[in-house]
DNA sequence: ATGAAAGCGCTAACAT
DNA sequence: ATGTTAGCGCTTTCAT
């Protein structure tokens, strides 16, 4: 190869080669790098053209040493293979983008042990901030990020003491709210399939104990670990049918902490002949994609995903913008949809 | 706030400052951070115990300048919201985050001057390595890539001149064999539903082609713009079925560029009691884990995202350490997986 | 609007 | 096994 790569060719272009080149000082370049307004045109040109001959690619690396601001944000989510996440995910990356921000990516597998490791590889990059999923720190991880004194959104969730700023929804609300709809609806017989992931149990909790406050009825339970899937509603209806005693009364919910949980609920009935909502009704949670295209139609819980981690980002970017001190929690709610998969 | 975060109190902690107060010299307390085996128990311990008197985080920013290693992987993928991705992201994300190194997410929109824009971002960060999602790249990308001699991985395709190394498989061989199949088996009768993503679409016309070299049968096409969905599958269903002749002779296969929509079919089908497979057939694509549990249960394609995704990590790694300077090729394959939607 | 000096915090290379 | 020296490539700060 004819490349100057860093690898094997020559060394690398640096802005000092560009600056001789161009006739100026090393610092007129980072400047028609970084504030090309305060440069004029006649220098720009020359800039342009020195750096266009020596193929130049800026090194933020030393940029970011120097005036400790490395323009990048980490992001941490338990699982990048969970939908999920992914709307909010993708409006964290466009905004900071957008905000010449970029997203160093972390996995924490659901664990905060795991996070906490992370967190420290992740500090060692210095970011400029970090986006968190959760509410749910080691208390190492805790002090290390407020000692860091890095800017923290901690998101899907609120909590009483969030680490610094938060944007979520409650839990505990929306599960007791499915509840109160569905008891209001009429029904009296409840199924519940969850994944034991810690938002999702609290949802699944805070709906048993609402039932078990105001409806004082029966409840079958089921719950799985890992991922939500179609195969867990398929499987979780199966075994629902076994256990249901044969001369049950009315109709019963099938409430599932995931649309995907609930989308394999209706089509095990639909392979089983069984009519939604009239034999068997059906809650989901997320109102993903596919929710409002499944047959029948699935009622589910809406969260937006995409206002979620909009809003997460521009946070974060008005706290590295301004400097406004105020630790900001969000609500960013939930809404109950009706469709067709409950009466 | 007591802290003493970057932002307000005290400066921050640097090696030597850990250094002086374990009574060694700051090489010391770097050869611990990345070498601990070539210092000594006794030596360690003073040092671990400064450190953890101190908070000290280490800094990888001012290390990665002076040795020209950042321990960052970039990795671009088209669109994170797309599942089909997920799979092969995350294990490229395990499998290097084993190895120590951090990954630097871009998304790309599935627009190569997009993706150019994003590589100087990313080249600017100096990262070890780049993963590219497709091999559809600009020729001044193609060319910056080369010369800043990062090592680079594409995925998800085969190509004649790959610009380092690749793992893929091909989209042409997949549509061919596809249309073979579904001749052999003995349908005369197809339709083809496909979103514009650029591989996606390579397999669509290379199934057409076969299809009217081999089979000189009709074919209803329909494409959408943008990602895959289940309403693309209801939709195109519709549409088909009143596109049909009413004297249709035979079965019609529906065959999808992707799961999700190939389970839009078959929810529409269900929605409107049209028997599958007797009385129309769907074919999908990816076999994305929901496909063995649709009713009935996908025939698809399988592409192995997790295999292809640690393949990737894997090569880079192996070119990080080793100094094997082969481009290297591998070729993942695909497999057709028979399920219950096809005869 | 541009330049000169100094140094961010670490590690490669070379001692000891 | 540990220490010393020098400097990675940029930007802050202070001149001009």
């Amino acid at each position: 190869m004819s490349s100057e790569g860093k690898g094997q060719g020559r060394a690398a272009v640096t802005l000092s080669d560009v600056a001789r080149l161009a006739g100026v000082a090393p610092m007129t370049v980072s400047r028609y790098l970084n504030q090309p307004e305060t440069v004029r045109e006649p220098t720009r040109l020359k800039v342009r053209r020195a750096i266009e001959q020596t193929g130049y690619v800026h090194n933020r690396l030393a940029g970011a040493l120097k005036s400790s601001r490395t323009r990048l944000v980490a992001v941490v989510v338990p699982m990048v293979t969970n939908p999920i996440f992914s709307d909010a995910f993708q409006a964290i990356n466009e905004r900071l983008a957008k905000a010449g921000y970029q997203v160093l990516l972390g996995v924490s597998g659901y664990q905060c042990e795991q996070e906490q490791e992370l967190l420290e590889v992740i500090l060692s990059r210095r970011p400029d901030g970090i986006i968190l999923t959760g509410t749910l720190h080691t208390t190492t991880s805790r002090n290390r990020l407020r000692a860091a004194g890095v800017p923290v959104v901690e998101t899907w969730d609120l909590s009483a003491e969030p680490i610094d700023m938060l944007v979520g929804f409650s839990h505990e609300q929306a599960g007791r709210d499915v509840a109160r709809h569905l008891l209001g609806q009429g029904y009296r017989h409840f199924a519940l399939l969850a994944v034991d992931d810690p938002r999702g149990l609290r949802r699944a909790d805070s709906f048993s104990k609402t039932l078990a406050e105001e409806g004082g009825t029966d409840l079958y339970r089921r719950t799985w670990q890992g991922l939500p899937s179609l195969a867990q509603g398929r499987e979780g209806l199966s075994a629902l049918l076994q256990a249901l005693p044969s001369d049950q009364p009315g109709p019963c919910v099938v409430v599932c902490t995931s649309d995907t949980i609930a989308q394999g609920v209706l089509t095990e009935a639909a392979s089983r002949g069984i009519r939604v909502p009239e034999q068997l009704a059906v809650m989901g949670f997320g109102d993903m994609a596919f929710a409002a295209h499944t047959f029948p139609a699935l009622s589910t819980v809406r969260i937006d995903g995409t206002l979620m981690g909009h809003t997460a980002a521009t946070m974060l970017l008005e706290r590295l913008q301004g400097d406004s001190v105020a630790s900001k929690t969000v609500d960013i709610g939930f809404e109950l949809v009706k469709r067709e998969s409950t009466i």
